[in-house]
DNA sequence: TTAAAGGGCTAAATCCTTTTAGCTTTTAGT
DNA sequence: ACTAAAAGCTAAAAGGATTTAGCCCTTTAA
């Protein structure tokens, strides 16, 4: 391990700049002969040669690295994260992770952070709007590939499950079933998670002639706490229990379920309860939860090979909503 | 963003050594005035310079960058390699992450990887053994830590769980309730997380006076699959059903649940599940199921920690046991 | 016989930073 | 007045790969 061009080139009896061409399959471009090649190509290997890749990246200005910035490494993002990689690795590239723990200025930081630490590109779940990444988008000059949480533009590639869709099957179901007060427990308002979550949920009301009360919504944020906090709410404003409460993700379904067992036990004697995200745990807790399950190997799938398109491929932007699975128990 | 040491020392109208050394701290020792310091000082900052990490990676041959290498970025690894992240950070080190699915080859494969692209550590929760792990030491000349799965040895550097002592403790409560006739569902024979556990299992069984037998000691392996197929076998093989079974991580439980869904509904009634690794979602599960909560927080901090100390400190290897939790319902 | 063409290879520049060795100029000391 | 020391700075090498421009030798064509 870890010898260098120059020495190869010494045992091979020819200088660097041969060896290097012979390595890089360019031996017939610049007419090296056939008999030379062999004999650096044994010697290479025979050393098990491999180019120290810092070096490499300091010539090339090319570093095979990709940052990806995510909130947390839950379930979730721990999923994308750990496909992204597989993918990521099979072509050749490294990925370097970071949590922002859903907030923007270390989002911010870790960006800059990465950019100057020389990754090819970024994939980011990102808690930017509009107008935040088009300033980033005019200072960094690697692409980005949202994941997980859309910004809209006609410029801008990102991978995001399709959160309308879903919500808006599951929510539905529910109505065929008779249910109509129905309670929304949402995450942070401005995410295109929370938006497109909301609005499936609207429209699903819409579509099945249930009437959308305003009072029914709450958006605070994507913590554990604010499923409690929210569900509080819910169960303390009003003194009629809810037919339904529909939770926007596994953590608010948490949330929840915490606030039920200190100061609700009886709560799904009375209420409906839905979540988007599933669970495998979710199969055990009585009564069943119906779930919309994000598929995110396929979320992590397309957003590298959106990277790697532009990387290496010249292709440009590209936009793809991944269809979630209904899980009715 | 991006100019160089040599433009700012153009528009200083120094060398770029100077700039380095000013940079750098050295001016004192260099005997740069302190009109220049100031001068190059703030030219830096008004232009924002940041010193391009892959030629400072080159010259110094230190990447400031630890490859992290787990089997997958499920709950309790996602949760590691996110603190290790972000400890990392604070001391300016980024992480490149990479899984292995608990495939030993990939491992290798891994390591390989990582450490040709040039990362100034490994933190690592290793399928290895000992001689495979020799066998690499040799061959790598950059520190490695072992986090969540020890191998013995006096000068390897590891943080691991308490396995030994969660098992006792928890499979202790229960004899103390007076079950005598439990299960072992565990994991990969071979690892210490698998050794640890089954032999705090058997201590707690010696101490309260109970007969160990054999026969009910099951290891396949972590998958989920495993923990249905040993539950299948416990169920299956024995006439009588058990009192009481411990599976050895969360994913075996997992397994467990789905067979008792399938194919005995009934199996909580006569039978106490007690289980390795904690989950929120076990506080809503009937009935309740202790468990055991490794300090996933914990592990982290400290393995990053370690190799920090060897990086930066000079000092050696070190290790660590971290108390688990328990999580009586 | 000479010029052109082709074959086979390499010196040197480049990417950007750090660091060693040392050059000039000024000041202090005798 | 002259030397030694101090002050203030810089040229150049090093780190390892890639790539451009071009050298030298042989063969072919005119």
């Amino acid at each position: 391990m870890s010898l260098s061009l120059e020495e190869l080139a010494l045992k091979a009896d020819v200088s660097k700049t041969t060896v290097s061409l012979v390595l890089n399959g360019k031996s017939s471009i610049y007419r090296i002969s056939k008999e030379t090649e062999k004999r650096i190509l044994k010697i290479a290997k025979e050393h098990n040669y491999k180019p120290n890749s810092i070096a490499r990246a300091l010539r090339l200005n090319k570093s095979l690295t990709i940052g990806l910035i995510i909130p947390y490494l839950n379930r979730h993002f721990g999923r994308v994260a750990e496909v992204i990689e597989q993918n990521a690795r099979e072509l050749g590239y490294q990925i370097i992770i970071a949590v922002t723990q859903d907030c923007l200025n270390t989002e911010h930081d870790l960006i800059e952070n990465l950019y100057e630490r020389n990754v090819d590109g970024l994939i980011l779940a990102t808690m930017m709007n509009r107008d935040q990444f088009n300033d980033l988008s005019s200072k960094i000059k690697i692409p980005i590939v949202l994941v997980d949480r859309r910004i809209d533009g006609d410029d801008i590639a990102w991978v995001v499950s399709d959160d309308e869709q879903g919500t808006y099957e599951l929510v539905s179901v529910l109505c065929q079933e008779g249910v109509k007060d129905i309670y929304f427990v949402g995450g942070i308002e401005k995410l295109s998670t929370s938006i497109d979550r909301l609005n499936g949920f609207k429209k699903a009301l819409l579509d099945q002639g249930v009437e959308c009360n305003q009072s029914k919504i709450q958006q605070i944020g994507y913590a554990v706490a604010d499923g409690y906090e929210m569900t509080k709410n819910i169960i303390e404003r009003f003194s009629k229990t809810p037919e339904a409460i529909f939770t926007s993700a596994i953590t608010l379904l948490e949330g929840l379920l915490q606030y039920a067992k200190e100061h609700k036990p009886d709560l799904f004697s009375h209420t409906r309860v839905i979540t988007y995200d599933d669970h495998p745990m979710l199969d055990y807790l009585q009564p069943p939860i119906f779930s919309v399950r994000q598929n995110a190997e396929e979320i992590a799938k397309k957003s590298f090979e959106i990277m790697h398109g532009i990387l290496e491929k010249n292709r440009s932007f590209a936009q793809e909503l991944i269809k979630p699975e209904l899980i009715l128990r």
